[in-house]
DNA sequence: AAAGTACTCAACCGCTCTGAA
DNA sequence: CTTCAGAGCGGTTGAGTACTT
């Protein structure tokens, strides 16, 4: 059953001044309006938005109409059910390739609009904010500056630094000056996040493995493998032998959910949402952060023999280069000068020269 | 049951982009 | 080249609902 309309804030008409004096109607649809907004496009197709109002059909600007359109009326939506884990799995990863631009990211969800993605993310914004018991941070210069102009060629053909991640606008995670007051980059909690998700994990197995306090590098497919996005692999950025690893202590997990002893997490234990959420309360240090190692359990009949669940098939009818064309747009991190890749997040090899841990050989 | 809080989502606003005149 | 209007996008708001205390 429909939910009941909403109220829609400022509802009731005004005198548009620009309108030549007619009320414009604002606020929420009504059936009606509805009807005469499909009539316009079964005729017209979904354009000649303003000519709604000059034609005298509806009170309401194009702009409205065309809105109205697009986030409700559209015959391919997807209404009233909530994001699966995979939608917001590629969410995920897609905000972290192309930053809030919710009208792209849509584009790979079907069903979904920008104002769905948005909303969503707006929401989950908000719940990490929440449980990180820390307010949301000024909006950064970087995200005001997404209306600001960019060169144009620029903006579509560069993804985001790595080092800015936009999740919580790295909100709550302060620079660690222990480490010389070097480390100015402070690692995106999105990198986690991704980890957290394993984006390309379609074994279903779940298993996360932490082992010590790195941001990661994404591997292409290693040679033989298959061109999808399962080959990708995460790895730590730095040799291990660099880096302190702290103790991890996660207090929110689940028993269950933890072994102990090899450190490795069964996110299957829990929905990926709430592990997801997780992370960022449970780390002790803000640069303490522990990376995950990608598990691909390629040798492991028992992961294998697990039932693939509908989130699978969803990521099997993506198109087979879409999360190829994600990773081949990660931007490489500028090669380091010698001595100082310990010393700052971003300041990382490139992706040839990071050293494959031995458990993806 | 009431009050408070969190969540959802529709719809608005302001701005940029784009193409036609 | 400039202007203008329409389309599109991202940010924001606030009402209604769900959930918790």
């Amino acid at each position: 059953m429909a939910p009941a309309p909403r109220g829609g804030r400022r509802t009731g008409g005004r005198r548009d001044a620009a309108g030549g004096g007619e009320a414009v109607r604002k606020g929420p649809w009504t059936a009606e309006e509805d009807e005469v907004l499909r009539q316009h496009v079964r005729t017209h197709g979904p354009r000649d938005w303003s000519s709604i109002r000059s034609k005298g059909l509806l009170p309401r600007i194009g702009k409205s109409c065309r809105l109205r359109w697009v986030n409700k009326l559209r015959p391919d939506l997807k209404t009233g059910c909530k994001f699966s884990a995979e939608e917001e799995r590629v969410v995920i990863e897609l905000q972290a390739q192309f930053g809030n631009k919710w009208a792209r990211i849509a584009a790979y969800l079907p069903g979904r609009t920008d104002n769905d993605v948005k909303n969503f993310w707006s929401t989950r914004q908000k719940r990490l904010a929440r449980l990180l018991r820390a307010p949301l941070p000024a909006r950064s210069n970087q995200h005001r500056s997404s209306k600001a102009k960019a060169p144009p060629s620029s903006v579509e053909s560069q993804a985001p630094p790595f080092h800015q991640g936009p999740c919580l606008d790295q909100a709550s995670f302060e620079v660690d000056n222990s480490l010389g007051g070097q480390c100015c980059e402070v690692a995106p909690l999105m990198e986690y996040q991704n980890v957290a998700l394993d984006p390309y994990d379609q074994t279903g197995c779940g298993l996360l493995g932490f082992e010590g306090a790195l941001p990661l590098h994404v591997f292409p497919p290693a040679d033989g493998e298959a061109s999808s996005s399962s080959a990708a692999r995460l790895a730590p950025a730095l040799p291990l032998d660099q880096h302190q690893y702290p103790l991890l202590d996660f207090p929110g997990l689940p028993k269950r959910c933890v072994d102990v002893f090899s450190g490795f997490v069964d996110a299957g234990a829990m929905d990926g949402l709430a592990f997801q959420e997780l992370l960022p309360v449970v780390q002790p240090a803000p640069m303490m952060m522990p990376f995950f190692c990608m598990e691909r359990a390629h040798n492991d009949d028992a992961i294998k023999a697990e039932p693939r669940d509908a989130a699978d098939d969803f990521f099997d009818e993506l198109p087979p280069d879409l999360f190829n064309d994600a990773l081949d747009q990660l931007p490489l991190p500028p090669s380091p000068s010698r001595g100082d890749e310990s010393l700052t997040c971003r300041s990382v090899c490139s992706l040839d020269e990071v050293p494959r841990p031995a458990a993806f050989d």
